[in-house]
DNA sequence: CACTATCCATAATA
DNA sequence: TATTATGGATAGTG
């Protein structure tokens, strides 16, 4: 009479890429929601401004973005412009970023806007 | 003498901003990194392409990028422009992004690319 | 086909 | 160590 269990419970998955089609969709799509939720927290609890970009497997587009798309954009792009009230910003534009393939790229306090460039 | 709990455990923390400005930052730093964390599992396990850019409430610029940060953004801004081979994705552009102000927007797939067919 | 949703037990995390 | 996110299986939406 012992109840078997209804499901496995969450599995440890390796660090490596989802062969199955499916399951690659499936996780895409759960962990897109869990980023979400995570970036909505930011937001919501540190105040900051944030904006995510990703495409799917299948390559389609997806995207978070607060508080609208046009203001992060415009200060990925011109750091010279003023984002949010809450968001005086340094500058940081992708050719300040470092390029470090693949890994984490952060942009440590960046000085100041040099008004045109660097 | 019963023993005290060695710690609290993990705080369930409500969705409100946080007041004191170093528990405001600590959370931001901790959560960044969780973050990050996530869009790298992202990548490593679906091999999606992701664009992350933050603004912390010191307003120092964060972001994180694969596989680059020039071809995210150049496609977050051009559509046309190949992307990295795992990528050929469809457009979407700040024009096409449904700005729904503070909340999620997603750009539920885009029709097509006008060189690439499906 | 390309996701998105739901259950439950458990890995991950705050 | 309490709270969440999510894997695996399966079902549903467009």
């Amino acid at each position: 009479m012992d109840k078997e269990k209804k499901t496995a419970g969450r599995q440890s998955i390796p660090l490596e890429r989802i062969e199955g089609p499916e399951d690659r969709y499936t996780t895409f799509s759960k962990r897109r929601s869990g980023l979400y939720k995570k970036a909505n927290n930011l937001v919501e609890e540190c105040g900051v401004d944030i904006g995510i970009a990703l495409f799917s497997p299948a390559v389609n587009p997806f995207s978070f973005f607060h508080p609208t798309p046009n203001l992060i954009l415009d200060h990925v792009e011109n750091p010279n412009i003023e984002l949010s009230e809450s968001t005086k910003l340094a500058a940081y534009a992708r050719n300040n970023v470092n390029q470090t393939n693949n890994t984490i790229n952060e942009i440590v306090s960046q000085p100041e806007i040099p008004s045109s460039g660097s």
